[in-house]
DNA sequence: TATGGAGCTTCCAGTGGGGGGAAGGTCAAT
DNA sequence: ATTGACCTTCCCCCCACTGGAAGCTCCATA
């Protein structure tokens, strides 16, 4: 299989295999012309690898699951710990765009958006929460 | 105001107002020296730009919203309407990240997470969502 | 057989928003 | 005079790609 056809088959991008090899996440064959020679097993990873990163793993998070996969004596709790602790990251992420959302909000509502130079969102910027000066 | 005092006033870190100096968000005067001498308004400046970015506004909103701060005759709307925009980007990102937290979290509960290799999670990332060979 | 276009290759640079650290100048107190 | 804290510029590094240039190869058509 050329790049191409792994890029349509994996849904990633041509560039991005090109990537995730360059950084040792696949190794493909090399035809004689020079053109990447990918198995059944390089596109089976890469799906793979597309599926991590849709859920949000980092790359070398990526890379320990990869490598834990093609590990028949891996044990589930090493998979587990690394899910739980990026399931741990989302949620303080939420919480942080949370916040921000609550705020924006407030002072969204807060702003008439009219032709009036007045607006309670630069004043919250200008001198901080709580004050409307 | 040396840069030292700006930052622990600011709240940034001076690399961080070097930079925004290099990108023309700040214009310090330079003392004889050649350190930069921040006025209060510079200060000012800084704040607020931390406030935004504490928003999760990006570098070139605020650079926007920091000259309509000064620009006497703005008009509130532009302000809304930049603010609206990011408010909706945040609640997309949320969206995202909550997608993935339920799809993660129903994966960590149910593996088991002990010595034997079986996992579904690694299953799920091997063949895709509802596949659990 | 020539040609054209699609697909492949490598390499370099840039994204956003800074952070780390080196090499060197300056200031204030001892 | 020396120390140590502070300041300066400079360049590289982070993440996970993405865009684009220059130059291959392959295949179909005229």
């Amino acid at each position: 299989m050329n790049i191409g056809e792994v890029a349509e088959r994996s849904g990633l991008p041509p560039k991005t295999i090109r990537y995730y090899e360059d950084i040792g996440l696949v190794r493909p064959l090399r035809s004689d012309n020079g053109y990447r020679a990918f198995r059944e097993t390089d596109l089976h990873k890469l799906a793979f690898l597309g599926r991590a990163r849709a859920l949000g793993f980092s790359i070398e998070d990526c890379r320990l699951l990869l490598s834990l996969y093609e590990d028949e004596s891996r044990e589930s709790a090493q998979v587990k710990s690394i899910a739980e602790e990026h399931l741990t990251a989302i949620e303080k992420k939420i919480a942080q765009l949370e916040a921000m959302r609550e705020t924006l909000s407030h002072l969204v509502m807060s702003c008439h958006g009219d032709n009036r130079p007045d607006c309670p969102i630069l004043s919250d910027l200008a001198t901080g929460p709580g004050d409307r000066n």
